[in-house]
DNA sequence: CGTCCGCTTGACTCAGATCAAACTTGGTGG
DNA sequence: CCACCAAGTTTGATCTGAGTCAAGCGGACG
């Protein structure tokens, strides 16, 4: 609970929150196998056997599932301390790929050994639990995003969601563009859209800082 | 594991798998209170404390949140067997609202109680967590589904995720309004989508039951 | 028999996608 | 230090497809 001052992670989109990385880290701790990802490189792909759990130790690693037309779904970001596809634990085979958005180590844990640690200690297992109920309900947040016909309810909703609570203003640390797929927008509708919010008065931005005026 | 061909639970959308219900129906096997809630009726709203954990005897229950707009977007459906908000078991308050889409009875278990069945038998948590990954994975369907752009691909990803593995005809089991609202299209694009779907004899309809063909 | 509601089709509108072009920024290498 | 390239950003013009309004059909149910 120290480096990066915390906001990094909190209520961030498609990531758990920093708690359970914590918890589960102790089951990384052992004598674990390290792997280094390139930009691009593939973890797994769908249809490969789940045999490991991964944790980001730095980088950056997505979870991303194909669309029949070429088109790109991003299910999950995991961040430096963070796991990856808890959801595919009790799976035998994955349902999408995992992809470094940037070079990445993540540490590599046997299937078997969490599972196990999770069977013997039931303390552990209910934090897994609610861990997995947090990213559920990250998922509501991007379905009720994603289900919003208007790119400004999305735009606003989407900021108002990576907000911290409290704090009005936030910082964007990823490209518009990137938001902009995100949100399942093109990115010239965003652009477009930050422009008539900010004329607006609603937002404000400089440099890479949002400022949100009268939520 | 008897009643109604099972085919009713089945990879459907927004439930989850029957198996564990069975799990948790013992937790629901003490005194129990019941409850009965007609149509429209809430069960609980957003912003009530999370005090119990709910199983729906009869009936058909939904999680919806409320769009500022008016909109709905519905978070789950749970049928008979099913267990209904369970990502909220670690939750203060609810988020989001209940509602009966049926005449509905539904048992009704202590939420400390259910923790501490958890937390007493790892067996439990462990199926419990698996439980709540299969969620997880209806909702990254769901997300793939609502994140489409055309009409076309959403229906055709739909019928096909409804489906059962290797049958090639389904019966529609809700009005397709419904299925327009669920997939987030207006029921008369539905309608016409279907018509030429069945034009290009991609599918054909007769009742009920849709044929897929040429997937 | 009348009403309600799911279903179906048509005509029109409009918001977001797409194509296009220019500007900014950052990094790389000569 | 500058030339250059890549990628993000911004704005304009146009197109397309889903939303909306509207109207008619048919079955269920009282």
């Amino acid at each position: 609970m120290t480096e990066l001052k915390g906001s990094v992670y909190d209520r961030n989109h498609m990531s758990q929150p920093p708690k359970f990385s914590d918890l589960l880290e102790p089951l990384f701790k052992g004598p674990v196998r390290h792997r280094d990802l390139e930009v691009g490189q593939h973890l797994f792909a769908a249809g490969d056997p789940v045999e490991s759990l991964y944790f980001v130790d730095s980088g950056r690693v997505r979870l991303v599932r194909y669309g029949p037309e070429g088109s790109i779904l991003c299910l999950q970001t995991a961040r430096q301390g963070q796991t990856l596809a808890e959801a595919s634990l009790f799976e035998d085979v994955y349902h999408c790929d995992a992809v470094a958005e940037r070079p990445s180590r993540v540490k590599v844990a046997p299937k078997r050994e969490i599972l196990r640690s999770l069977m013997s200690d039931c303390a552990v297992s209910i934090r897994a639990m609610a861990h997995l109920t947090r990213q559920i309900e990250s998922l509501h947040a991007r379905l009720e995003i994603v289900a919003m016909k208007s790119a400004r309810a999305r735009l606003l909703t989407y900021l108002d969601w990576i907000r911290e609570p409290g704090e009005d203003s936030l910082v964007i640390k990823d490209s518009w563009k990137e938001i902009a797929t995100e949100i399942g927008l093109s990115h010239e509708v965003v652009y477009r859209t930050l422009a008539v919010l900010e004329d607006e008065g609603l937002i404000s931005r400089k440099d890479r800082t949002v400022e949100l005026l009268n939520s």
